[in-house]
DNA sequence: CTGAAAGCGCTTACAG
DNA sequence: CTGAAAGCGCTTACAG
């Protein structure tokens, strides 16, 4: 347990010296930060962070909040958050809400993020009003990905869901189907939580855009997992005539879809045709139709967003994007429009037309 | 940014009874400690993690590290591992090598965890000579989850691999099969990573106990992933006759086997038998015949035993199962023995007797 | 049961 | 470019 004083001392300098040199500040002449260097080397030095961090005021660490790590696009984006972090030094601190609300409370309405991070990533977290007012009041910077409510000041990275969601039912439409089932999350189970209703809304505005009327029959309401496809299939199926196809809300809702058709004695796509939203990693085994989105993209981004005005290198949060309208710089308050990563269709061999009847 | 001064202040006590009645030390009247929370509660007051635990000397975190947190066994893992700490009140600080020999080398070799962290829970981390030497020196408590290779003094929470693999290939003899390939990881990407090799073995055993000579052709490496299955699979079929069965080491490979197979016009189980060891979440949905290994509860365990020395409650770190001798206590430097947990048989669609010849 | 004081291991103005 | 000193916000013996 080698301290700083330590190292001092082998090298002939202060403490004052030794944290400089360790931290390449520019104020110390090569000569000492080479015996710095060699001294802190020779005793196996590492600096204590939580010393560090009190006496600097700064944390070095940034949360991340996801509903659930196992879920795959939760996962990806977790993935290459870290993976920025890590480059730059940062910890990540880990936050799965998992469904429970003490830990949803504990996380969003305590301080207990203030004193403990730099920043806070939240991905797809439904926030209720006290929610953002706790947020709000932290007064740290954050990042919101893949959600349409969002804490003011807080940029926000996600990708278009209504659109998503007209692109997956005009593929079926172009199919020819016209019975169109979707199913999707329910919303008393996720709060404000937007994804969902964006993507029912995409449904239903590319049905009518096609001249079709919905039909609440065809509109399943369940979980974003894979038993929440299987439950919302098998209540469809139970409603009489099945669907000559079905939009999932998301890849695990539709992979969940496939197996209850197939326990149903349904083909697909022959039957039944599938199609999800995501680009799973199992999509393509599965051979499921799907609208992708860039996961790692999004995180990638809200990480390298919220390094930037930490004054971390490998800075520009905008690769060749541009931050729709709102201007270049750190603008603080005003009120930042979402930046939008592309989704495009993905074709595979769980989509067909409707038999002929 | 109110700080334990204003809450003593407030409460009209010394600071060190504000640490005390908030931590719920059992030294502080009934009627001070109340007026203590009233005072905290009034002033929103959340302690400084980083003060109290360089005052404290506790970190109230623990590390885990896993290869890929994107793979179903360590996302499940790591999500069983964070829901207990964070019942416990700790934090969790996760470490994604994902292939980085950088990272791998910061976090295992540096002391950058020493003062960081009060524990680490390593996941089917491969590790040389040199990192057990680190890890050994940071006098830290940890445990190993899923992987033969240890450091002195941790205990490990795995299963039997080589039993594993013995039951998925007596599952395919037991069908009729006699051409039974193995697709498995690549020993030199994984260096001391045992878990590819005793299954290896658990297959070897399991035919030469059945009388069955191994034929080098039948045994692909490749990597633990759906890619790795689906190039395994194909270089199998790219050798000549193909086999009537292929034991996956990993559902995730068993998958990508599937889809190589489809690809390549030979149906499943009717031509080629599948079978993997996990019971990966889509193992269900694709009809994967598998050996279920208790990933979540690997975690659990390896959480438990970890807080168990750290005084923290929900102790009993073997719930039901008998820590194979060492005794009861916290033995310290003993060689601890392996938990090992059981795995079991899933048969699904993916296996059925070869046809007729 | 409670308080005054020292100390945890760093970093940061302030001088020089 | 470097050092002495104060301070970051807590917790911990030590007294009482």
């Amino acid at each position: 347990m080698t301290k700083i004083d330590d190292v001092a001392r082998l090298a002939g300098v202060s403490t004052a010296t030794v944290s400089r040199a360790l931290r390449g500040l520019p104020t110390v002449s090569a000569a000492t930060r080479r015996r710095v260097l060699a001294a802190a080397e020779q005793l196996q030095y590492a600096v204590s962070p939580n010393a560090s961090r009190l006496a600097g005021g700064k944390t070095g660490t940034v949360a991340i909040v996801v509903p659930r790590i196992t879920r795959w696009f939760f996962g990806t984006v977790v993935e290459a958050v870290e993976d920025f972090l890590d480059q730059n030094g940062y910890d990540l601190l880990l936050y799965n809400l998992g469904g429970r609300e003490q830990t949803r409370q504990r996380v969003l309405r305590t301080a207990s993020l203030h004193k403990r991070v730099d920043a806070i990533i939240l991905v797809a977290t439904p926030l209720r009003p006290a929610d953002v007012a706790a947020l709000t009041k932290l007064d740290l910077p954050g990042v919101i990905v893949s959600s349409g409510s969002g804490v003011p000041g807080w940029p926000c990275v996600r990708i278009d869901d209504v659109a998503a969601a007209r692109t997956a039912t005009r593929h079926l439409l172009d199919l020819g189907h016209t019975r169109i089932a979707h199913i999707s999350g329910d919303p008393d189970d996720e709060l404000a939580f937007t994804t969902h209703l964006d993507r029912r809304r995409g449904y239903q505005e590319e049905l009518h855009a096609a001249g079709i009327r919905t039909d609440p029959s065809l509109d399943v309401e369940s979980q974003f997992t894979i038993d929440g496809g299987i439950r919302a299939t098998a209540e469809l199926l139970s409603r009489g005539e099945p669907p000559t196809a079905i939009f999932a809300a998301c890849d695990e809702m539709a992979m969940g879809a496939m197996a209850a058709l197939r326990d149903a004695g349904l083909r697909v796509p022959q039957d039944v045709s599938v199609i999800g939203i995501d680009d799973h990693d199992l999509a393509g085994v599965l051979g499921l139709s799907t609208v992708a989105q860039p996961a790692a993209e999004q995180g990638l981004l809200a990480a390298r967003i919220l390094l930037n005005p930490l004054g971390v290198r490998g800075a520009d949060p905008y690769p060749g994007l541009v931050p729709p309208a709102g201007g270049a710089g750190t603008d603080g308050a005003a009120p930042t429009p979402p930046v939008i990563l592309p989704t495009r269709l993905v074709v595979r061999e769980s989509t067909a037309p409707p038999r002929a009847n």
